[in-house]
RNA sequence: CGGCAAGUGCGCUCUAUCGCUGGUCGCCUUCGGGUGGCAAGAGGAAAGUCCGAGCAACAUAGAGCACCGUACGAGUUAACGGCUCGAUGUCCGUGAGGGUAUAGUAGCGUAACAGAGAAUAACCGCCUUGGCGGGGUAGGGGCGAGGAGCAGUUCUCACUCGUACCUUUCUAACGCCACGGUAAGGGUGAAAAGGUGGGGUAAGAGCCCACCGCGAAGGCAGCAAUGUCUUUCGGCAGUACGCCUUACGGGUUGCAAGACCAUGUAUACCGACAAUUAAGGGUUGCUCGUCCAAUGUCGGGGGGUAGGUUGCUGGAGGCUGCGGGUGACCGCAGUCGUAGAUAAAUGAUAGGGGCUUCGCUUUGGCGGAGUACAGAACUCGGCUUAUAGCACUUGCAGAGUA
RNA sequence: UGGGCUAUGGUGUAAUGGUAACACUACAGAUUCUGGUCCUGUCAUUCCAAGUUCGAAUCUUGGUAGCCCAA
């Protein structure tokens, strides 16, 4: 598997997950996105899902409330699913090792747009610190 | 040359690295998928959801009323409230041009404040007639003064003057009242019932006449709206908005429509039979019409939750050429294959190149800044709104040079 | 995505097309030894821009913002 791919399947896609997610996550704030992480072990009972560890699932959103046109929003949208996606590696590695899996949201709250820097040391530090704590 | 007006077109690009989505061709597979190659992947408005259609469902969508929309003429179209060409009024602009309005008027309603009056008007004014006052003329008797008869008093008087009263007659001027006649004038207002001049009249008035304006008929031009006239006739029309009337159109809901599969199990719903009731419920707001029918038994069926497939992109399609039409648009021939996501793909980073603009500079060149509006969600035809900038065509007024 | 509704002082509401009204709040003044009560006054581009009209909060059109519905 290639280290940089981000395929539609490590996406939140389940409504209770995310429900799930945002009801015992823990969350937390690095200017300008917030984040809500849950970790939890990997089931070992079902004999089915054997495979590689599931790793992250991660699910990315900009309010409407703070940008109204869509083009905007799809652009930061997809600034911050660049920046996760070149600096995961290392967090999946670690998560692999403990044989975790995570669910991550990243919301992007502030009515500033921010070009790709800052969004990279945000998402580089909230992936720091969401480790540190596993 | 810079500035305008109308119309049309375009709306950044290349390379490298790392990615995303569905398609197709291989290989692997535990049949869930994985992996490699190939070609493809946002717009002129995709937006607003303001109109019009397609498509789908709803067990009838039928009739009448109500309600809503449209409303100068002709055309265009699948359809339209759009578009095209044209007509008239009005406003803006020096101009090229642009904005806006325009079905009908028999009846009804409203028009604040101001003003006589906001629509069968009549307050002031003007005028005829009548009456009263006032004024004038004539007469009568009374009173006073003068004069005369007789110098004075008293008395008398065909005399003169003044004064108030009564009677008669007149009313040119003035005041008041009444029955009428008028609509010229009354500085108000957004709006006051054709305008100017003359005649006419008791006073006035299209009451009459001339010119201008208006309406109708006729001729001519035009498919028509309408325009026009050495024509004829009519004295001549009530402004705005709403109700109303007429013609045409509208069944309702919208792809979260709907169809199928899997999961799954509240007694919603459906069918058959039996009995009972004729109240009730549904269908569009109402009426008619029409459909259903409380309950029991049997059979089917499946609430909530959470998924997949389909609907889904080949269509009133685009492009090119020729022909018809002033034009919107239409016809024929050739050619092209052009997004299909679903917590929602079409990107990020780096480096160049265009373009615009600013500063420095002797042209060259160097440096800085900017590169819009905005993201498909069933599909089309329009409209509206947002847009850095660029290009082309035609036209307008102006300045300069020859 | 598709439907629907609303916008009036700081707040909550009124208003036939004809002077934008009421209550509370805030501020200023007056009263009081001081505060409160009471009294007087002030605070509006009727969301924005065009149009119809003699005249729009109201009618029409376009925009902006907010809210609701559908699973």
């Amino acid at each position: 598997m290639q280290s940089n791919c981000l395929p539609r399947a490590e996406r939140i896609r389940s409504l209770k997950a995310i429900r799930r997610l945002f009801a015992e996550g823990r969350g937390g704030f690095v200017y300008p996105i917030r984040y809500m992480a849950l970790c939890s072990k990997v089931s070992e009972q079902e004999p089915n899902v054997q495979s590689k560890c599931r790793g992250v699932e991660v699910l990315f959103s900009v309010p409407k409330k703070f940008h109204k046109r869509a083009n905007k929003r799809n652009l930061l949208k997809r600034r911050m699913r660049e920046a996760y996606r070149l600096s995961r590696k290392g967090v999946v590695e670690k998560l692999c090792a403990a044989s975790q899996e995570l669910d991550l949201a990243l919301i992007y709250s502030t009515k500033e747009l921010h070009d790709y820097k800052t969004i990279e040391n945000a998402i580089r530090k909230i992936l720091e610190q969401v480790s540190a704590q596993l």
